[in-house]
Order: C-alpha cells, then structure tokens, then sequence
DNA sequence: GTGTACATGTAATCCGTTACATGATTCC
DNA sequence: GGAATCATGTAACGGATTACATGTACAC
C-alpha cells in the first residue's frame, strides 16, 4: 500500500511549530543573540505567558531557522574571549514572521496545564492538610513569580520597540496577581469543606460570590 | 560503548507520566467507563484546568493502566446494543492513585501557552487593528468557555464524592473570569498604544493601576 | 439512505525533554 | 585549584497528535 510519503513527489514545506515562530520572534527584537541568551530571556520573559523551551531545543531551532534562510549566523573570532555563535534574522526571516504574526494561524485558545488544580480535583484521596499545603506552595511559589516579573518589567526599556513585550508582560503581571486571588478563592473553598483545626465553622449561602 | 539500556539488569519502574494519572483519576470517580466516555468527560471539565488528551492517547493509557493492574475492563456483550470496552478502577489503582495524590510528584509550576499573548509580543510586527480583533475573538471564545465552565457547574451533583471535582470548576469559573478582565486590560493598553480610529487620547499617568 | 454520533483502534511522525559530552572562562 | 557559569551540541526516548481504518446505531 503507498504510504503518505510519497517520494517521488514535492513535499508541501510543513508548517513551522510555534516554537520557531517563537524563537524567530526573539531574534526580531534588535540585536544579535547566541542561543544560550535566547534561553536565558525565554525563561526571563516568554515563559510567563507563553513557555521556554530547553535550550537543545532552542539550538535546534536556531539551526532550522538557519536552513530556511530566516536567520544567520557567524562565530565570533578573537575579537571575543569566547567563541560563541550569534544569529540575526534576516530579511526574509522577518517577512515570514511577519506574515506569521499577521495571519491566524496558530492562534488557538490557551492551553492550561495546571498540577495544582488537578491534585485538587482529585482532593478526595488526599488528606485536607496536604492539600492545603499544595495550595499554600502554589501561593508562595506564584508570589516569587510576580517578583520575576516585575523584575522583567523594570528592566524593558521605555522604548518604542519594547512596547509590545511591555505589553505582554504586564498581561503575566495581572495574571500572576489573578492567580494569587485564584488560589486563596481555593483555600477558603477548602476550608469550607474541613474546616482546619481549630477553626469555627461559620454558616454560608453556599459558594462566596463576588457579587 | 554501552547505552542507557542495559538489557541484562531490571529498568526501574519509570513513573507514569501526569496524563495516565488524570486518565486513573477520571476512573477513581464513581461508575465505569468506555475510553468514548472518559473523553467527553475530559472535554467537558479536565480540560479547564488541565487538558484534554486526544481520544486515541486515552485509548493507550487505559490499555496501560490494565497492565498496570490498575485498572480492569471487560467487554460488553448482548445486553447492550453496542459492544464498547468498559474499564473500571481496581483496588491497586486505587492505592497508586492516592499515593501520587497524596505526593509531591508532579506538582510543578502551572504550563500556560498563551498564542495570543505571543502574537501581542511581536506586536510591532502586525496592524494594530489585527491585534485588536485577536483580543476580541479571544473575548468571545473565553465568554463562551465560561459558559461551558458553568454548565459542567451545573451538572456537577451536589453529593460529597463530587466536592473536589466542583472546587476545581469553580477554580475554572473564576479564571475564565479572570481571562476576561486580563484580556480587556489588555485592550486598553492596546488602545493606549495605537487610538483606534475615531477615538480622541485621554491623557494618563502610565499603567492603569489596581490601586 | 444519508449523515452524525458512537466506539475502538493502528501507524507515522514530530515535538520536546533529559541525559550525556565537552570545553572555555571567570570568580573565589 | 575548584566551582559556577558560559556555551554548544548529540543521542535516546517518550509523549502526544494527526491521519487513517473500520464498523455500528440512530435520527431525520
């Protein structure tokens, strides 16, 4: 039976996963980049609204994007202590991000793996305290977060081509701040159903409404 | 040189991946279930919070899980006028699941992947009016979301066993609503940006604060 | 009788991670 | 001199998706 590959024929190019567009996406802001940097500013910025990938992958990326034409690159010599090798997008990498950026492709709902929620939603298998301490984690670890972003914020230029990821991360900031009130909701829902130690169960009209 | 994979010594159990646990999970509730089900379960509440894995992964990790032991299934024969496979959770399952439960295992940091967001990122590489009707569509598919958030509300039974599964929905219900305000923020920082035609610029003292 | 939902699977393929390997530079 | 960071990769592998295949039951 032939298969889907048929080799005699052209292959439609497939088209590039997110992560490209992505990495593409941080060579479009000006300068020159090796792919360690683009790790360290996926994980500084990226990665609160969208994800970092690992930086094999990254390399990987770079050297794709190289393939197409969309970026380029040259090994530093003596002029630096370090060999290292920096990439710049090219022209045609920047019509195709563009061309990207414009169309609707890929512009699917967010995805949203949350382990906290689904350890909650298995709660009836664990003890109340271990959930409680789950969430109280979440919590510290999310405040930590919020740091992380304000620290990006403060550090993004005031400048016109910085505006979009200004943008961008102050979406992650009231998101993190969302995701604070998120989890305290959770708590007292918790509370609600065993009350802690030592705590006076009050009477309720069922779940607290914002109004 | 030897690989990784020394065929003469036992492998050490590797764990099983989140996904054949929230599979599990989904079978810890009470009643049986054919893989059909389990994935419009799944589509219905699992994914808010979690996600939604394809049909054909839920088909191997149930055939996973029996092997497992955690799980049994067992054809239905004439008295049903459908053959399908029925798999229900078995006694070690039960244990395995509670201890993942009740461990640290997994409880990472919540994975968002928000395309939108990306595309508001490279802002500068698209029409302001294009990025505004992204945020839009985006509002219409969040509303309609609540909506589906709410109906799984609904149809959640107000019994003990379902406590947690409904403390998750609500999680879920609020974020939605979250994602609404965020994405409205969102807008207006778009507006601030480039006024959208017709629109006279307000003067303003930066970032509009919660206060 | 035709389309839709029900129901279960296989195959190919890619995405992405972890582990491993290697070496230079900098800081203490 | 030793640790941490910088810097770039390769290899193996699992996770997950899409496309494909197949057939039944039911509603209109």
């Amino acid at each position: 039976m032939p298969s889907r590959q048929i080799p005699s024929e052209q292959e439609p190019p497939r088209p590039l996963p997110p992560t490209a567009w992505a990495v593409l996406g941080l060579l479009s802001f000006p300068g020159e980049r090796t792919g360690y940097e683009l790790k360290k500013w996926a994980d500084a910025s990226l990665r609160f609204f969208y994800w970092s990938p690992a930086i094999s992958q990254i390399y990987a990326e770079l050297r794709r994007l190289e393939t197409l034409g969309y970026a380029t690159s040259r090994r530093s010599g003596p002029e630096e202590p370090r060999t290292k090798r920096r990439y710049a997008i090219t022209e045609a990498g920047r019509a195709a991000l563009a061309a990207w950026a414009d169309s609707t492709q890929d512009v699917g709902p967010p995805v949203l793996k949350h382990p906290l929620v689904l350890r909650i939603w298995l709660g009836h298998l664990a003890a109340p305290e271990r959930l409680r301490a789950l969430v109280e984690e979440h919590l510290a670890r999310t405040e930590a977060e919020l740091r992380q972003v304000r620290a990006a914020l403060a550090r993004a230029e005031d400048h016109a081509e910085w505006a979009h990821p200004r943008i961008a991360l102050r979406w992650s900031e009231l998101r993190e701040l969302a995701e604070l009130e998120l989890a305290r909701a959770m708590l007292a829902d918790l509370d609600r159903l065993a009350p802690p130690r030592g705590a006076i169960p009050v009477s309720h009209d069922g779940w607290p409404g914002p109004g």
